[in-house]
DNA sequence: CATTTGATGTTCT
DNA sequence: GAACATCAAATGC
């Protein structure tokens, strides 16, 4: 069959939650550095509101060079390294100057799984692989120097490939954001549900 | 099993 | 110098 790669309009929605929720299920690809075309399908994300959510690291108006891009209009990629060791994959959403952005937090491989085994340093394909946040960046490959790129170019993007829509989406709170103390209890993180590749 | 700890580097105070 | 949208290995049951 045939997919279709998610239009700029899709990732100009005001409502980053709706985003969020509507990008479970979705298919994530990357062709990348003249490798394999690798891809995985979203399970799990969360979503990042610029305004009044201490959770996010462009809050009420925080503009530093690392959050710049979630500035721009939707449909860029906002990658930022995470304890000094994990490349964090977002998506950014709304127009421009709303500083929204969707993380994804896990994917189910799908496409070139021995190169996603080969970046991991895996044997077998286990949730362990791709199942996670820092996990999965390395698995298709991103890095910090996609930082900005474009989600309607042709090395990193993301495809509706009609799954299922009747799989269950829940949303719980945010993982690994306590010091946002009430925010971080707010139910922004979608996934989908006893899904064995969502993380933690 | 559950819980703790060390690795690691960029950003911001 | 502290904090940080994490992971994997080591330790304690």
């Amino acid at each position: 069959m045939h997919s279709a790669k998610l239009p700029e309009s899709f990732y100009l929605n005001p409502n980053v939650k709706e985003v969020a929720r509507n990008l479970v299920g979705k298919v994530l690809c990357t062709h990348l550095h003249g490798q394999s075309l690798t891809s995985g399908l979203i399970v799990e994300t969360e979503a990042y509101c610029g305004r009044n959510d201490k959770a996010c690291h462009a809050n009420n108006g925080t503009r530093t060079e690392r959050t710049e891009v979630m500035y721009q209009r939707g449909g860029l990629a906002y990658v930022y390294l995470c304890y000094g060791i994990h490349h964090l994959f977002n998506i950014v959403s709304n127009v421009e100057g709303q500083a929204d952005a969707v993380l994804i937090r896990a994917v189910k491989p799908i496409d070139g799984i021995s190169t996603i085994l080969q970046r991991r340093n895996a044997e077998e394909l286990i949730p362990a692989v791709a199942a996670g946040p820092g996990r999965l960046t390395q698995a298709l490959g991103i890095s910090t120097d996609d930082y900005g790129t474009s989600l309607t170019g042709d090395q990193i993007w993301i495809e509706d490939r009609g799954s299922k829509a009747n799989a269950e989406i829940e949303a719980t709170p945010r993982i690994g954001v306590d010091y946002a103390g009430e925010h971080a209890k707010r139910p922004w993180r979608f996934s989908i549900k006893d899904h064995p590749w969502v993380s933690r």
